[in-house]
RNA sequence: GCUCCCAUAGUUUAAUGGAUAGAACGCGGGCCUCCGAAGCUCGCGAUGCAGGUUCGAUUCCUGCUGGGAGCACCA
């Protein structure tokens, strides 16, 4: 219905020469001023040398000449908005056609044939996973999620740092941890623990700094059996330990790329630029100079010769349109304290390989804080994401406490109501922001949060398998019977295909995350107003129809936020 | 010091330059012999300050105030 309006609308801007591009339609939030609204005349007033309300006249009269059937009224209202009435029959109707589309519902083709690659998590082996992670990853798989429902082909990629000091730190300090125990192997936390040791070492022993820059040299070069062998030990347990909190956050990765593979191909290309203008050496290290772009300078190769983690984002991002040199996008999302960083090194790449850098776009989040409670961020400290879900899950616990659940069941909906409830809180806001998690009263399961959502879908279920056990046929698609007046439940329900482009086009999972809010309102209102099941009542097999598209909304909607619909709750 | 980002009810936040700034939590009322009350329903309550552009500014521009981040061998 709304790119029927807009294709009259846009010949009708052609017809009196007005600018097509102008031409756009709204959802008024007043339902007074009907489902669908244009500002064009508005915007087109001055250019056409008329009053807004003249030019919406005429527009109308145009309009009116040939009126698509499912428009009940247009009307001019204030200053020259133009308002259209859809009609309640036409508005159920589009509910019917929705409800057959089931799982597809929200999927266009839009962008068929295309390959996107988006790389997000981007944790460091040998260092926790934390929070920040945790909310990369949701934002990444969200939009990767997003990109997929319009029909592009989305590739999955995680850039992880297994060489560099930090790996170094970890190291030496596992080296002399192992010493001591038997020579037993450590496991994920204890390398993490590793890692905070060395660091600590690194900024207080002169001696164990030396040492530090040592290893880090022979990781490189893979000289020393003994640290290659705690080496790969080390690697392997970090990335075994993220492939299980991957699962439980439902993302699956297509491409692992590492630093230490990168850095080479990296370097390479700062040796090959170096005379080229764009490099340079300054106090033995190679440094862009990035003050004539209006930029800060940076390190890409150090004066003891090893590449930075600029350079090693220089290699990667060539070899992600060598593997693949028909990728019509790369999306990378990190967080915004690597900003400006991020417009230096896309400066570098613009310079060497511009084709690349303009399918490159850099999507900065916020991070995650902490208002009060235990885990209320200190100074230094890093809050795990194990941590942080199985706080939320002991939560959930309790208030589940009072359902009847098998054994089976418990720690799977636990699970999902938990991982969902931290989704939704880190997905229901603009990207780019922090996000203030308080973890004493904001982890509330009620109103603007996932399990709300969650317990809607949920309830939406139960209602179906009602109808089932007693026989009622969900909306026959012959011979429906229709309400005379439509509730706000099926107007908001009919946007939704509409609402998963925007998302998509904007980079935007929370304007999925609030409609879905919204929408869950509304049906919780509809579901208060009248007995959906009910045998005796003509308009039942309609009102199931409804929350059949509502539940497929849902479960679409949520999917696209990562977040699960348990059975029950 | 320089650069970038941010500022909306008590709190957490929404709003492709448009109509009466939309929610949630919290607070105060009402609703379970009816499909799941983790729900519904009614009420109170907000655009940091000063200018500018515009028919129209939470949105764009300038300045100020307050907060966050970044700025040479970390990632």
């Amino acid at each position: 219905m709304k790119d029927t309006l807009v294709e009259k609308l846009v010949h009708i801007a052609d017809m009196l020469g007005l600018d097509r591009e102008t031409v756009r339609l709204t959802y008024p939030e007043n339902h007074e001023h009907g489902e669908f609204s244009s500002n064009i005349a508005l915007a087109n007033a001055k250019k056409s040398g008329l009053r807004p309300h003249e030019l919406a006249e005429r527009i109308v009269t145009e309009f009116k000449k040939n009126i698509p059937e499912f428009v009940a009224s247009v009307e001019i209202a204030g200053p020259g908005f133009i308002n259209f009435k859809i009609k309640d029959r036409a508005l159920s109707e589009e509910i019917v056609r929705l409800a057959r589309l089931g799982a597809d519902l929200g999927r266009s083709g839009g962008e068929a044939g295309r390959k996107i690659m988006v790389e997000y998590t981007d944790p460091n082996p040998f260092k926790v996973f934390h929070i920040g992670h945790l909310m990369a990853n949701a934002i990444g798989e969200s939009i990767s999620r997003l990109v997929e429902f319009s029909g592009a082909n989305v590739l999955r990629a995680n850039w992880q740092g297994d060489v560099g000091p930090h790996v170094a730190k970890a190291v030496w300090a596992a080296r002399l941890v192992k010493d001591r125990s038997d020579g037993r192997n450590l496991d994920a936390a204890l390398w993490g623990k590793a890692y905070a040791a060395g660091a600590r070492a690194y900024e207080t022993d002169t001696t164990a700094k030396a040492e530090i820059e040592e290893i880090n040299r022979k990781i490189y070069d893979r000289s020393d059996p003994a640290i290659n062998a705690l080496y790969d030990q080390g690697r392997q347990t970090s990335l075994d330990a993220f492939e299980g909190m991957y699962k439980r956050l439902g993302t699956k990765f297509d491409h692992y790329f590492f630093e230490g593979a990168e850095g080479r191909e990296g370097e390479e290309i700062v040796r090959a630029h170096l005379d080229g203008g764009i490099f340079e050496k300054s106090e033995g290290a190679i440094v862009f100079k990035g003050e004539r772009f209006g930029l800060h300078t940076r390190v890409f190769i150090t004066s003891a010769g090893l590449p930075t983690y600029e350079t090693k984002e220089l290699g990667l991002n060539r070899e992600k349109f060598k593997l693949y040199p028909d990728l019509a996008q790369s999306i990378i999302v990190t967080g915004n304290e690597q900003s400006d960083y991020f417009k230096v090194l896309l400066k570098v790449m613009e310079l060497i390989y511009p084709k690349i850098t303009e399918k490159t776009k850099h999507i900065a989040h916020g991070i995650l804080r902490f208002a009060s409670g235990k885990m209320s961020s200190r100074a230094g400290n890093v809050i795990a994401a194990e941590t942080l879900i199985d706080e939320i899950k002991s939560l959930v616990e309790k208030k589940t406490a009072g359902r009847a659940f098998k054994q089976a069941e418990a720690a799977e909906i636990v699970d999902s109501i938990a991982v969902g409830a931290i989704k939704y809180a880190i997905l229901r806001q603009a990207i780019g922001s922090d996000v203030i998690f308080d973890s004493a009263t904001s982890i509330s399961f009620e109103g603007d949060s996932g399990p709300y959502l969650q317990y809607a879908a949920v309830r939406a279920n139960s209602v179906l398998e009602k109808a089932a056990a007693e026989g009622i046929t969900v909306g026959p698609e012959g011979g429906l019977e229709f309400p005379n007046t439509v509730s706000p439940l099926e107007k908001l329900l009919s946007r939704f295909p509409d609402l998963v482009m925007r998302a998509r086009s904007e980079y935007a999972p929370q304007i999925m995350a609030n409609y879905l809010t919204v929408l869950a309102g509304k049906f919780n209102s509809f579901y208060a107003s009248q007995v959906i099941v009910d045998g005796q009542n003509k308009l039942s097999p309609y009102y199931l129809l409804v929350t059949k598209t509502f539940l497929a909304a849902m479960r679409n909607g949520l999917w696209l936020l990562g977040i699960g619909v348990p059975k029950k709750m």
